[in-house]
DNA sequence: CAGATGTTGAGGCC
DNA sequence: GGCCTCAACATCTG
């Protein structure tokens, strides 16, 4: 018997690859599609989302009430709260079933598990679909073992053994079961789509990407189109300061929104791969679907994933909260410009290639200013357009060395590492234009231009653009040093679980100290004296130095 | 338990 | 652009 259902829209804004969508329609004679909006959760300011963001979600939802209109229906943007507007759509629409796509997000499971509660009172069926990842992570978790996998290595081993992910669902009907239009509550001007100006926002966005569906497989298809750059994509030789055609697809906010299916973007990467000889994960762009997989897993199955407290994988590190030097980092104002020019980048676009995230978040860590890496996650959360939870907190525990890596005396240059690149500074002119006319020479550095240079160039470091605020090579070396301390003063509680431990608290590490001098000393003599000269073209020795043992860690007193 | 490896370091050298 | 060394962590493998 036909029913009257709703179709709730969270992520997942599209039409293709919806298995929620199918669903809904299985056997409707209304079908209701919802986007709810609470303008007083925004307006409270609790809710960290700039314009460029908000905006994009705002153009995504535009995008997709084209779309359902195209099909015979329409995009209901309802105003409240969940819990109030959907019981009074039940009971005004005579709704018997509820679909929608799952969200492994904390604060959405905890939405998600009231709704179904309040669906069950008013005996609306609920059903819920994965398609938002590749899998159904919990499947993965439990394939593990019951733990998710930490490195990538073990995930891309997991993933191999689970086999491909589900085919994406097939498109919709044409026409899809259209709205009841007398139904309460459902009139045109009380459901469109707000302005960002409505929503209370006060500056436009400013970013150069559009949200939205057609948009999404616009660019999708861009990208998949020159199979030879999708077979040989690595991740590691990218550009980050590439502008006019950033490096990589920019398929980032899509993805988060769910304009674009992960499956899809995933099974027609498979089908290119058949074709072409092609990269592997982690570098491939495969690679980079399944890092995204990776951290939904990791995150979604770890406790606080989000906060350095209480959560079980991430290193406890005492870093210490500097609002001086983060105000200038957040507002790109460190004297360093590569730094400020990509956190303007941040600002302005919403996107930066991932390798100049690497280069802000090292600095504001590890790297430099010793700041929590929370407090550099929630400014990426303000400002970007692809913010996603458990990508964003896992990349920024990576990045301070909290979890996942752990390699922290690798530490990015905010002069070298962007000069790799770009040697004529063409990024930084393009986001400080303040910089635009300094020299070459001083354009990452221009504390050292000659005032005679400065004045030329109409920018005096010191009035019209910052001194760095501070010395990389002194602060990089504090850095390392301290969290080497950290780093011996604990590990993280997860680490227990070899032995058997499980509490929070962080254990010691067991280590003696005294074979690692030894060690470096003999190696040293090593390498300078007795190695022969065709033993270092040992093919593929990339790493292999440490040659042969010459030392005996004989005398090693335990 | 040593040795290789880990998406993406810098700096020197060729 | 590749290779080496710097100093040095965690994990996997045989
Ligand atoms: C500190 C920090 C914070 C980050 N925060 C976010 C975030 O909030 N949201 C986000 O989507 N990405 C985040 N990233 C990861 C990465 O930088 C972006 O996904 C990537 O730059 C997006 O550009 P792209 O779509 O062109 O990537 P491509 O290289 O074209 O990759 C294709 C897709 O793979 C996924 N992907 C790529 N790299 C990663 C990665 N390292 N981790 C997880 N998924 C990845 C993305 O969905 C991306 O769209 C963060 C990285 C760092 C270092």
């Amino acid at each position: 018997m036909a029913t009257n259902t709703i179709l709730w829209f969270r992520k997942g804004l599209r039409i293709h690859d919806n298995p929620a969508l199918l669903d809904a329609c299985n056997n409707a004679r209304h079908m209701y599609p919802v986007f709810i909006i609470d303008p007083h959760f925004l307006k409270s300011g609790s809710y960290r989302v700039g314009v460029n963001r908000y905006n994009f979600l705002l153009e995504s939802l535009q995008d997709l009430d084209s779309r359902l209109r195209e099909r015979g229906s329409r995009l209901l943007v309802m105003r409240g709260k969940p819990e109030d507007v959907l019981p009074k759509a039940f009971k005004d629409w005579d709704v018997k079933r509820l679909c929608y796509e799952v969200d492994t997000e904390p604060y959405a499971m905890a939405r998600d598990e009231v709704v179904k509660s309040l669906a069950s009172e008013a005996c609306v069926d609920v059903n819920t679909f994965i398609s938002h990842t590749l899998y159904d992570t919990a499947e993965l978790v439990k394939k593990n073992g019951g733990r998710p996998p930490l490195t990538m290595q073990a995930f891309t081993k997991l993933v191999d053994k689970m086999g491909d992910p589900p085919y994406p669902a097939t498109d919709p009907p044409a026409k899809l079961p259209p709205l009841s239009e007398d139904a309460p509550g459902t009139r045109p001007e009380d459901t469109c789509v707000p302005t960002w100006q409505e929503m209370g926002f006060k500056a436009p966005p400013s970013t150069l990407f559009k949200g939205g569906e057609t948009e999404a497989l616009k660019r999708f298809q861009m990208s998949m189109s020159d199979a030879s750059w999708v077979a040989a994509f690595e991740k590691p030789m990218t550009d980050p300061s590439a502008f006019e055609k950033p490096a990589t697809t920019v398929l980032s906010p899509y993805l988060k929104f769910g304009c674009l299916s992960a499956r899809l973007f995933h099974a027609e990467l498979l089908k290119v791969y058949k074709q072409k000889k092609h990269t592997e994960p982690p570098v491939s762009l495969r690679g980079q679907v399944l890092w995204r997989e990776f951290f939904y897993t990791v995150g979604g199955h770890t406790p606080n994933f989000h906060k350095m407290e209480g959560n079980p994988i991430c290193r406890q590190i005492d870093w210490q909260d500097n609002e001086e030097h983060f105000n200038a980092w957040r507002e790109g104002r460190t004297g360093f410009p590569w730094i400020d020019a990509i956190m303007t980048q941040l600002r302005e676009w919403g996107w930066m290639h991932h390798l100049a995230r690497h280069s802000v978040a090292c600095f504001l860590t590890r790297g430099d200013l010793y700041i929590p890496w929370e407090k550099g996650m929630q400014v990426f959360e303000e400002y970007l357009i692809d913010q996603d939870h458990f990508v964003n907190a896992g990349n920024w525990m990576w990045l301070s060395a909290s979890a996942f890596f752990s390699q922290y005396f690798r530490v990015y240059s905010p002069v070298a590492f962007g000069k790799k690149y770009d040697p004529e500074g063409k990024y930084i002119r393009k986001f400080l234009p303040v910089l635009k006319d300094m020299p070459t020479k001083y354009i990452y550095e221009p504390w050292l231009a000659p005032l005679e240079v400065q004045r030329k160039a109409k920018c005096i470091v010191g009035q019209d653009y910052p001194r760095p605020i501070v010395d990389h090579a002194v602060a990089s070396k504090a850095c390392i040093a301290r969290i080497g301390v950290a780093y011996r003063a604990g590990r993280p509680s997860y680490a227990g679980a070899d032995d058997g431990e499980t509490e929070t608290a962080s254990k010691p590490v067991k280590r003696k100290s005294g074979n690692v001098k030894e060690k470096k000393a003999a190696a040293g003599a090593a390498t300078a004296e007795d190695e022969p000269a065709e033993a270092k073209k040992a093919k593929g020795a990339k790493r292999q130095k440490k040659i042969t043992e010459t030392l005996k860690p004989s005398s090693d007193s335990s």
